[in-house]
DNA sequence: CGGCATCCACAGTGATACTG
DNA sequence: CAGTATCACTGTGGATGCCG
C-alpha cells in the first residue's frame, strides 16, 4: 500500500499494517502460532492465493513475521509471528472489543466460521478470577477444534491448540457457547440446554470470567 | 470495501473501519471535536477530496460520525464523532502506541506534520501522577497550534483546542518535544536545550509523567 | 470559500489456472 | 504443498469543474 507519508504514529501502524487482510494474518498466526501455508489459507476464507503470497512476503520483510524450514517429518515452511508481531495483541484485542457488537449469527448472515476463532476470545477475554489458587487445566472441544485452556498464575489464561492431559474438566459444544460459559455471560444450566457437555467439578467453571 | 464475511470480531471491525483513511479520520474528529470539510482536508494531506467526502458518507451511514448545519455566526456543516465512534480510542490508542517506533524525524523523511497531531499523543500518553491534588491547568503552544491540558482528577488529562485562562504553566516549542517533556523522557534542561519555552512552578511539571 | 461531483490513469484486489 | 502467472475488475489519487 501508499504510505500516508504523515509523522504520526497511528499513520505509521497503518502504513505497516492496514493493508488488506495483513491484520487478519496476525490473528491465524496469534492463534495456531506455528502455521503452514495451507493452514493460513484455510483459516482466512476469501483470500486470493496471489494475495496471501504477497502479504506475507511484506510482512516478512518489515519483520512481523518469520519463515522457516520445518525439518523432515513436517518437510515445509513453517510461518510465526516475530516478537514485534505478538505486539499487536493490545491493538487487536481492543479492535475485537470494538468490533464485537457487529456480529451476527453466523447461520443468518452466511458469514464463514472457524472453529479454531474462538482461541481468539478465549485468550484474549477470560480472566482467572483466582490467579493464588492451584494451577488448572481445562479440555474445551469447540465443534471440531479441540484445545486446551490453562491458567497462568497473573489472572490471564493461556490457550494452544491440541488435547490436554488430566483436565479438571472438559467442554464440548458450540463455539460461542462454550465462550459465553467461559465469560459468565450464560448459566451452566443455559449453556447445557444449547448444547454444551459439561464433566468435572462444576465449581472449576466459578473460577473463569470476562474482563472487569 | 468489500466485506471478509467471516463471523470475527476483528473481520467485524475491520470491514467498519478497515478502509484506508477512515482511522485518519477518526483520529482528526478525536482531536478536533468539531470539524469542517476542509479542516478535515487540511489534517489528512495526501487525502483526495472525492475520497473524503466518500469516506463521511459511509462513517455516516455506519454511525461513526454525524453531520450537524452550524448556525449563522459559522454556517457551515460540521463534522463529529458518535459515541459509538469515540469507543474507538483504545483501539487508536493501542494502535498508536505500536506505531510509535516506527516515526523517524520529520525533516529527514519528509513525512507531513501539523501541528495539533500533537494533541492526540498528549491526551493519550500524558498521566496525572497526583490526581488527588488540587486540578491544574497547563497552556501549551506546540508550533504554531494552542491547546490546553487541565488534569481530569482519575489520573488522565484533557487536551483541548484553544488558549487557556490563567494556567499554573505555560509551555511552548517544538511539538514533539513538548511531549517529551511531559512524557518524563527529557529534562527540562535538555528540552530548553531544544527551544523549549517554560514559564510558571517547575513542580508543576513533575506531576506529569508517561504510562506506568 | 466550503462541499462536494466527475473524469481519468493507475495501483490494488479477486478468481482461476498453472507449476515445481 | 507452496506458491507464480494471468486477467478482469474495483479502489485510489490527482486534477478539475460546479454550485450556493
Amino acid at each position: 500500500m501508499r504510505s500516508y507519508g504523515q509523522c504520526c504514529a497511528l499513520a505509521k501502524a497503518l502504513d505497516a499494517i492496514g493493508d488488506r487482510w495483513t491484520l487478519l494474518i496476525v490473528r491465524e498466526l496469534m492463534i495456531r502460532e506455528a502455521c503452514r501455508y495451507t493452514d493460513l489459507k484455510n483459516g482466512l476464507p476469501g483470500i486470493a492465493t496471489n494475495l496471501l503470497a504477497e502479504r506475507l512476503n511484506e510482512m516478512e520483510q518489515s519483520g512481523l513475521v518469520t519463515r522457516e524450514a520445518a525439518p523432515p517429518p513436517v518437510a515445509t515452511t513453517l510461518f510465526r509471528l516475530t516478537a514485534r508481531g505478538r505486539e499487536l495483541e493490545p491493538a487487536i484485542a481492543a479492535l475485537g472489543r470494538w468490533g464485537a457488537p457487529l456480529m451476527g449469527n453466523p447461520q443468518t448472515t452466511g458469514d464463514e466460521f472457524r472453529d479454531h476463532w474462538v482461541a481468539l476470545p478465549l485468550r484474549l477475554y477470560v480472566r482467572d478470577r483466582r490467579p493464588k489458587d492451584a494451577p488448572v487445566r481445562l479440555a474445551i472441544r469447540a465443534g471440531e477444534e479441540s484445545l486446551t485452556l490453562e491458567t497462568a498464575g497473573d489472572g490471564s489464561v493461556r490457550v494452544q491448540p491440541g488435547t490436554s492431559e488430566r483436565p479438571a474438566a472438559s467442554i464440548q459444544g458450540p463455539p460461542h457457547t462454550i465462550l459465553a460459559l467461559l465469560t459468565g455471560k450464560v448459566s451452566l444450566a443455559s449453556a447445557r440446554a444449547k448444547g454444551v457437555r459439561f464433566e468435572g467439578e462444576t465449581k472449576t467453571l466459578e473460577r473463569f470470567g470476562g474482563p472487569e
